[in-house]
DNA sequence: AGATTGTATCGACAGCCATCGATACGTTGA
DNA sequence: TCAACGTATCGATGGCTGTCGATACAATCT
């Protein structure tokens, strides 16, 4: 059993009661991890950022790396990354390639932040 | 100027537009990437969700060791990183730390991502 | 066909991170 | 004061990751 709220000022002899299993299983943890692993570094959020507010819906990947000021495969891997992780979906058109953002994805993620 | 869209069919021979400024600054970046981070390990998630769910609201550090499965010393750093990002907070009484779930800092991370 | 251009992949390297044993610190109880 | 216990820190290690140059691939144009 878990101790009693002793926040005041009184301290209990008993502590560390037994296990409870965890709300999160380890597979949901994994998965929620992984998205949050997407979104953990400051490039891919920036792109993110350019992609979801294009005015059109949608960005050349030609346009994403000027503005990034990274070399053209590190933007590469981090757009590899955020589509893999669900966040943004893309097509090949011509010699180009347009992404665009998945919303209801990332909306999908904010809500398991309660 | 970004081109025009062209989801159907044709291609323009015009791709590659002047850059635009990003939307989200590259402070804002490395601050939404560095608690982006903090979630983005299983342990961490699973830790939260403990502490989250919590019937009182808090739960001592001397619960979270087993159920986690990990070292003592592993768990003590995932709080850390926890604490540190701003997701939970913690006090010391007698011998035991508490650690109880900041949902408001959850919530605004998560208006976030929209 | 050959040249050109946009994108993805490969290989390598440096820096970061999760993990744990050992240990130090602080508090409690005898 | 000393022993016991919960927690944090330290040091080491193996694995992961962001970055870039070189290169391969695919589509377009001449």
């Amino acid at each position: 059993m878990t101790p009693k709220n002793l926040k005041a000022k009184a301290v209990s002899k008993v502590c560390c009661g037994t296990a409870r299993d965890i709300p999160l299983s380890e597979r949901d943890a994994d998965e929620l991890a992984s998205v949050f692993t997407a979104l953990s570094d400051p490039v891919r959020l920036r792109l993110l950022s350019i992609i979801s507010s294009a005015p059109e819906g949608e960005v050349c990947a030609c346009d994403l790396v000027a503005p990034i000021g990274k070399s053209q495969p590190t933007v590469s891997h981090h757009l590899k990354i955020l589509f893999e992780a669900g966040l943004v979906d893309r097509e090949k058109r011509g010699v180009w390639v347009w992404y665009w953002a998945l919303p209801e994805r990332m909306s999908a993620v904010a809500s398991r932040l309660r």
